[in-house]
DNA sequence: GGCTTGGTGTACCGATCTGTAAATCTTGAG
DNA sequence: CTCAAGATTTACAGATCGGTACACCAAGCC
C-alpha cells in the first residue's frame, strides 16, 4: 500500500471518470483499467464516493496550476493575465480529450448541497474566483470582485457551450466570444492611467 | 394507451429526472413515482433512452415558451427584453425547485457528441441563440450574432454558478452579475440613436 | 353467453451495481 | 531456510440495473 500506487490509481480513475462520467462508471470498469483488483482498489478507497473525492482533488490541482501557469505566460501583467484566461481556455477547448469541466459535471450528478462531492466541486471554483479577484485588484479594477465573478461567468458559459458543440456544432468559438466580451469588461472596469 | 397517458408520463418522469439526474434514476423509481407498471411503461416507451429524448422535448417546449413569455412581460423592447432575459434567470434560480439546466445536466450524461441526448440537448440551446440573436438584430446591436453569443455564454455561466452556489453559497448572486455584465455587452453594441 | 383485442400487473431474466470474506501470494526479519 | 504480516486475488453476496414473457382482465362485437 505505498502511497504512490494510491496516486497512480487516482491518477487513472480521474481519466476514465471524465470520459464516462461518475454514475455510469462502475468499480468494475475502474479495476479493469487500472489492471488492480477489486480489493485492492477498496484497501485504498473504502468507497466510490471517497475515491472520486480523491480524483476531483488531484483534478483541482491540476487543473489550476495548469491554468495559473499557462496565463503567466502568455501575459507578465495582471490585466494582461484576465484576458489571456481565454487564450488559455482556447488551448483547453481544442485539445482531443476536452470533456468540459469535471466539477460542473460532478456538481450536476451530485445535486444535493449537502453532499461532499458537490461541495468540493463549488469550492474549486471559489479557489478560481479568489485567485481572479486578487489578479483584477492588482490590475487595478475599481470593483475587482464583481470583474472576476463576471470574468468567471464567461469562463463557465464558455466551457459549458465548449463542450456542447463539441465535434464542430453550429455555434461559434465560446473561447473567442468570451475573449471578446471579457475585454470589453476590462476595459470598462479598468481605468487607463 | 391514449395520449394523455403518455404525456402525464413524461411530465412526472420530468420531475424525477431533473431532482434525481438521469443515470442515478432507474425505470423502477419511475414506476414508483408514476403509479403504473413497468409493462405499461415500456409500452409507451421502448427504451429509458426513448423516455429521456421525450422528456427532454418537453422541457424545451415548457421552457422556451415559459422564457419567452416572462421577459416580454417584463420589457416591450428588443433591448429591454435581451437585459430582461437575467430577471428571467433571477425568477428561475429563487425557485425552490431549481437544479440547474436540465440539458447541461443532460449533454454532460451522455457525452458522445453524436448521442442523440447531447445532440437534443445542443439543439435546444442553438434554437436559444437564434431567437436573441433576433432580438439582438432588432433592437439594433451591430453584430447580433456576436452579442447574442456572449449573452448566451453569461447565460450558460449564471446558471452552472447559480446551481452549484444553491443554498446560498458564498459567492454573490449569480443573476444579478450576468445582469451587469450584460448591460455594458449591450450598451457597448447597441448604438443609441 | 363466447370470443377477440389491447392495456395492465406479476414475476422474472441476465447483467451489472457496490462492497466483502476467505484464500493466496509476496516480502522482510530472524 | 521459517514464519509472520501485509498486500493481492478469486469468488461471491445482495441489491438494483434495463428490459421482457406471460397471465390477467375489461370492453366491444357477435
Amino acid at each position: 500500500m505505498r502511497p504512490n500506487k494510491r496516486d497512480e490509481l487516482v491518477r487513472k480513475a480521474l481519466d476514465v471518470f471524465y470520459r464516462n462520467g461518475f454514475h455510469a462508471t462502475g468499480m468494475d470498469m475502474l479495476v479493469a483499467e487500472t489492471g488492480v483488483s477489486k480489493t485492492s482498489m477498496y484497501k485504498h478507497f473504502r468507497t466510490k464516493e471517497e475515491l472520486i473525492l480523491a480524483v476531483l482533488r488531484l483534478r483541482d490541482e491540476n487543473f489550476r496550476h495548469w491554468l495559473y501557469r499557462r496565463i503567466e505566460e502568455l501575459s507578465d501583467t495582471p490585466e494582461g493575465q484576465l484576458l489571456a484566461l481565454f487564450d488559455a481556455l482556447s488551448d483547453w477547448f481544442n485539445k482531443p480529450e476536452f470533456r468540459g469541466c469535471m466539477f460542473i459535471k460532478a456538481s450536476a450528478e451530485f445535486q444535493e448541497v449537502n453532499h461532499p462531492i458537490h461541495a468540493q466541486s463549488a469550492a474549486h471554483k471559489q479557489i478560481l474566483q479568489d485567485h481572479f479577484a486578487k489578479l483584477a485588484a492588482a490590475a487595478g479594477a475599481d470593483q475587482p470582485l464583481d470583474l472576476a465573478r463576471q470574468l468567471l461567468l464567461l469562463k463557465e458559459g464558455a466551457i459549458v457551450s465548449a463542450a456542447m458543440a463539441r465535434g464542430g456544432g453550429l455555434a461559434g468559438d465560446p473561447a473567442a466570444d468570451a475573449k471578446e466580451a471579457a475585454r470589453s469588461l476590462i476595459n470598462l472596469h479598468i481605468q487607463k492611467s
